[in-house]
RNA sequence: CGGGGAGUGGCUCAGUCUGGUAGAGCGUCGGCUUUGGGAGCCGAGGGUCGCAGGUUCGAAUCCUGUCUCCCCGACCA
């Protein structure tokens, strides 16, 4: 997609690669390095492996089923967390009452840039085609949810009178809609999918309990099924929730270096239990406002998934969240046609059970060209069955990540050994992605070093920082870092320091970055 | 909203300067042949050249207007 200076001119999601030089199919054409051309890579490894195409509506993605699916195993995973932690889901509407975004003065202040508004309910036929029709104006604006804090706590306020209805856990999966400037597949969508728990507690003990207990379990999820090794911290004034008394977050670092928020969980105090109203009468026959909190992740994490493992080769899954974790390739000549597919049936038949499974049987296509398309796609391991491969009754077998094949036994404890070796690729790219954040993670005590890291290394830099928005602002504005979090462990390192921008005494570690 | 660029089959583009029957590669469809790392041959379908006016015997091409998209900046899970 070569045009004008070299840019992308299609809506910000290629369905096909951002480059492509006439005369070359798509599946021949080069994934842009890593090295050369970073945010072109990504859309490369998002084209090639058929995870989305673009709308017709500016920043939004069309999710195809094999980007879906991605989501779907994240969804599946969490979901389960989620329950195991005393959740329930329910589902609240995607239309909030204009009125409702006002009533948390922060809150407002937060969304309302980036909110779409619903004004009219009827077209109306005209020569130059359909119009909303004046006479159909809504008296109050409906606002598309941006988060649904506003609407949540208008139901609780119906909800809860006693100390006998908290605590409320409840989570939703969910759309929601931010009109953003500036869009990029998974990353930054106009329309996007994600998860809100929203609960309500009785006391500011319990309700901090569970921020930080939801961010354990996002911090979980992703360094174990994800193998994204995240920081936990917490935000600054300035990047915390609008409406939120703290806001914790998981930080994960990309392979060019820069920091992705990949999930948040908030405390909320009784901001938003004042905003509605929403009161409870104790054990002893007092009136007291609920203390909240909420946590989400969205169709962000593939993004992180993506910039975390995947190669100039194409996207690489992780076999915890790959929709397809084996696919077996069958290769014959038409005289051994049925004696190679008998054999795969039988692959399939002990595989299946444990592991999502696909049998590539397209006649069209030659095995290398599936190899290649496997790749691109992402599967962790692919097994290519041939007729010596029958006579040997063994698989001959490729990892995603590793160079070489190998040979499986069929008859001897097939699904367990491929069970191991899934697991370890599971394990090596978590052991990658530590590896790299590691050597990409940096302890600085001047500013100038800081700034200088950033041109030659980019990473997590941790310094010793006294907290202060505005010159939190500065430097952002000068060398466009900020801090993704004051991370949970390791805080006692600021005691007795002094802040590396400002010389004053610090009040914390802060680890800096560049981010998305 | 400020600055830059682009709109031609599904995709990537040529053709526009210098007006004269709308093209190529890839993909798609059909047929034959092939299959241990990106197959080959033959054939077919597919575009009112973003839109609206104008100039002209004749407009993808020239003129005017307009819309949309992309990139950089301000905003952001």
């Amino acid at each position: 997609m070569l045009r004008g200076g070299g840019l992308l001119s299609r809506p910000c999601y290629p369905a096909r690669p951002a480059r492509a030089p006439a005369g070359e199919p798509m599946s021949k054409q080069p994934i842009t390095p890593r090295d050369q051309d970073y945010s072109r890579w990504y859309l490369d490894v998002i084209a090639h492996a058929d995870l989305v195409d673009s709308s017709p509506v500016r920043g939004c993605m069309v999710l195809k089923p094999h980007g879906y699916a991605v989501w779907e195993a994240i969804k599946d995973d969490l979901d389960a967390r989620f329950k195991a932690t005393g959740h329930v889901n329910a589902y609240f509407p995607l239309f909030i009452p204009q009125s409702f975004l006002s009533k948390e003065a922060e809150h407002v202040e937060g969304f309302a840039k980036e909110c779409a508004v619903v004004t009219h309910h009827r077209l109306k036929a005209t020569p130059d085609g359909v119009i909303p029709d004046p006479a159909a104006q809504l008296e109050e604006p409906l606002v598309v949810r941006p988060t649904s804090e506003t609407i949540i706590w208008h139901m609780y306020g119906r909800w809860i009178s006693s100390w006998r209805d908290l605590p409320l856990l409840i989570n939703q999966w969910a759309n929601v809609v931010r009109w953003e400037m500036r869009t990029r597949p998974f990353l930054r969508t106009a329309e996007f999918l994600w998860q809100e728990g929203h609960t309500a507690h009785a006391t500011r003990t319990e309700a901090e309990e569970e921020a930080q207990r939801m961010l354990q379990v996002y911090r979980d999820f992703c360094w174990e099924t994800l193998a994204v090794p995240v920081r936990t911290g917490v935000k600054t004034a300035s990047e915390r929730f609008a409406g939120a008394v703290d806001t914790y977050t998981i930080e994960g670092l990309m392979q060019n270096g820069w920091a992705l928020q990949c999930g948040t969980s908030h405390f909320l105090g009784q901001n938003f239990a004042r905003a509605f109203d929403v009161t409870f009468q104790n054990s002893d026959g007092d009136l007291e406002h609920v203390w909240a909190t909420s946590w989400g992740v969205s169709t962000r994490l593939v993004g992180a998934l993506i910039m975390t493992h995947s190669d100039d080769a194409g996207l690489v899954l992780p076999p915890r969240v790959a929709p397809i974790q084996i696919v077996i390739v069958p290769i014959y000549r038409a005289d051994k046609r049925d004696m190679v597919m008998d054999f795969v049936g039988k692959v399939r038949g002990l595989l299946g059970r444990r592991f999502r499974v696909h049998v590539d049987d397209r006649d069209n296509m030659k095995p290398g060209a599936k190899y290649f398309e496997w790749e691109r796609k992402g599967v962790p391991l692919r097994l290519e069955i041939g007729p010596r491969d029958v006579e040997n009754s063994a698989v001959f077998s490729k990892l995603r990540t590793q160079d070489g094949k190998f040979g499986l036994d069929v008859d001897d404890g097939l699904a367990d050994k491929v069970a191991e070796v899934l697991d370890g690729m599971q394990q090596a790219l978590l052991d990658a992605a530590v590896a790299r954040r590691d050597a990409a993670t940096f302890e600085v005590d001047s500013y100038d070093a800081l700034k200088a890291g950033l041109e030659s290394q980019p990473g997590f830099y941790l310094v010793p920082w006294k907290d202060d928005a505005d010159n939190e602002a500065a430097i952002k504005a000068d060398c466009k870092a900020t801090i993704r979090c004051y991370p949970l462990q390791g805080q006692d390192a600021a005691a007795g320091r002094t802040c590396f921008y400002s010389g004053e005494p610090a009040t914390h570690m802060a680890l800096f970055a560049r981010a998305y």
